[in-house]
DNA sequence: CTGTTAGCGCTTTCAC
DNA sequence: GTGAAAGCGCTAACAG
């Protein structure tokens, strides 16, 4: 009788298995040890070439792969790197997050990685949570976003010596910090010479407070694009990220005599609000106000009119990050420890005197 | 002298130490052995209360978390849940998914477990990489979003014996399947109710393909308000979920005969191709045309005029799901399989003949 | 180049 | 009620 492929023996001591095949499964399979298989999957050169072919096909023919949980112990390292997600809100444009957490996710699996998402409602529970995760040994690296000056968190990550990246560059000049970041002065200047070209002269700009790095940064651009055209930079407001106060800061700057005719914004929420007020005032935007807005969110796109604004390239912010990671991990200082991209200015009705000349949708004649 | 904490020995062969509390870290603390202190954490009955108390204290003392790592590899159970994200795509008010991975992040964290995404472009490529997920033992569960009649997803999960559940009902009357899911046709029906109440009797539908059960459930909801209203329930155009595809059936409708003078959308991305399209022909909505929308995305508040829209309880459809999976784990059968709940209409400027009544933003006289 | 040994941190028998 | 042994699946170090 041939003997059988290893009974469970009388009782069992381990946990009920799963079916799954294992490494030793192949071993066997093959006629080799564990460790010639492991070798042959992990160190290739390491084993002669003839049979790690047949080790390889091995691992085919049963389809092995190996548990992650088992290498996670054993290696210290799980391949999955924690990214936070906020509590949902239904009053804003901020999909931007979400839509960089698709891009992440698709970057993370080219990188063999997997997201694992940790919930927090304010920094100190962020970390928090952190902190937990990675006591439990269940995460690699961590990917940050919306950074600030003086962030608790860098210091945190860093003081543990976690691998970490973040989207939102170091606001204190922290050299050693891996980030990527966009250029949201660039990007409002560009928006900014976008409605210069269409012959505003007096334009003006809602802001984010300048407590906040990312606000100032913005308005830099749209102040500085002002001067070297020669234009006068006085017309703006600085509001938080809400809707309704992009609605009343529209309204001000509209009623101040010798008003703006464009109005230049930090972000998609506070421009809708803005096309709100022109509505409410009987004014076209577009013909009689142009007006912009940053991130390109949905609501940007599905508007009437379409709202020009700018899109942030996060499949690329998205790469450049798990490259980071993926570096720091391989004990590699990153490649390029900071990357900064611009966005791209998208053109529609907001801005515009007339309708889009390319791309748009054919205008149908009243009836 | 007193003895050193374990020095790490001449040659240690096991990987690198990382430097964490371990189990046996607290047994030694305490002077007991490591199952005691492990069944002081899981079987507390099996412990003596005293005993028991001098563990739980060490383990506050020394901060001791549980690897998740050695824990999955012992248990097969890792408490993580997989979700699928798609590819992210700027052209659509598709959000809502996103919105409810947050809600499903929140509910996981309130059962101990956390979410890892898991990327895929088309449902073939789905079940792959739930499959790799699975055999690498990474995932205790799964949460599908989107199901469909025939959904392959479901049978290749029952077959392999994981716990799951759906947001999306079992659409080919699959009673085993655990489900939640959000009552379209209710709330099309409520919505067709609001514009009726409004005074309007042509009122028009514009949805998705019949194909989609999700798409003929809505469209039933709004036929059987008008039929039960005593409304014709002739002036309807199906169409994919797409902001132009929205416009042309608007325009379409609208040069019929008899038009309709309200249109009841099956998402928000028609209702705002709708909006354009009333703009186009320069109707208002609301005085002229009402419009409703479905999923209360971000866009639709955002937007001018508001539009009315249908917001999914996706917090309860998230603690649903987890609850459900939870039960699933436990080997219990759900204490509910099903759960079917009502979408809440929200109503904004885009189905009211005047300004919204209360809640809504002064109004600003033209200058 | 290959196999043996040991151990990551935890929990489930089983004996005391 | 407590401890000892065994093993989940994998890999680094060491011999052979």
């Amino acid at each position: 009788m041939p003997d059988q492929p290893a009974a469970p023996g009388p009782s069992s001591r381990g946990p009920a298995p799963h079916g799954h095949v294992t490494l030793s499964d192949v071993a066997r399979y093959v006629g080799v040890s564990a460790q010639s298989v492991s070798n042959a999957l992990n160190n290739p050169q390491r084993v002669a070439p003839e049979t790690r072919d047949r080790i390889l096909a091995a691992v085919r023919d049963l389809d092995y792969r190996p548990n992650r949980s088992a290498r996670a112990l054993r290696n210290q390292s799980s391949r999955l790197i924690a990214v936070k997600v906020e509590p949902s809100r239904d009053d804003r444009a901020a999909l931007l997050l979400d839509q960089f957490l698709h891009a992440l996710a698709e970057s993370a699996a080219g990188a063999g990685c997997h997201l694992i998402l940790c919930q927090a409602d304010d920094p100190a529970d962020e970390i928090k949570a952190y902190r937990e995760l990675l006591h439990t040994t269940s995460v690699d690296a961590f990917i940050l976003t919306s950074t600030h000056r003086d962030d608790d968190r860098v210091g945190a990550l860093r003081e543990w010596g976690v691998p970490f990246a973040t989207f939102g560059r170091s606001w204190d000049g922290d050299d050693e910090l891996a980030w990527v970041d966009v250029d949201g002065r660039a990007g409002i200047a560009a928006a900014t010479g976008h409605v210069a070209a269409q012959g505003h002269t007096r334009i003006g700009f809602v802001g984010w407070p300048l407590s906040s790095e990312v606000g100032r940064d913005r308005r830099t651009g749209w102040q500085e694009t002002c001067e070297s055209l020669g234009l006068d930079a006085g017309r703006h407001a600085e509001v938080v990220d809400d809707f309704d106060q992009g609605r009343r800061a529209a309204h001000a700057l509209l009623d101040a005599p010798d008003a703006a005719t464009a109005l230049v914004c930090s972000s998609d929420t506070l421009a809708l609000g803005v096309l709100r007020a022109l509505s409410e005032r009987g004014l076209r935007a577009g013909p009689d106000i142009a007006v912009t807005g940053f991130d390109n969110s949905p609501a940007a796109a599905l508007t009437t009119p379409g709202l020009t604004s700018l899109r942030q390239p996060l499949e690329q912010v998205a790469q450049d990050l798990v490259t980071a990671v993926e570096d720091l991990l391989g004990d590699a200082s990153p490649r390029r420890r900071h990357t900064l991209l611009d966005p791209e200015l998208v053109v529609r009705e907001s801005s515009l005197r007339g309708p889009l000349p390319v791309g748009g949708h054919p205008q149908k004649e009243n009836p």
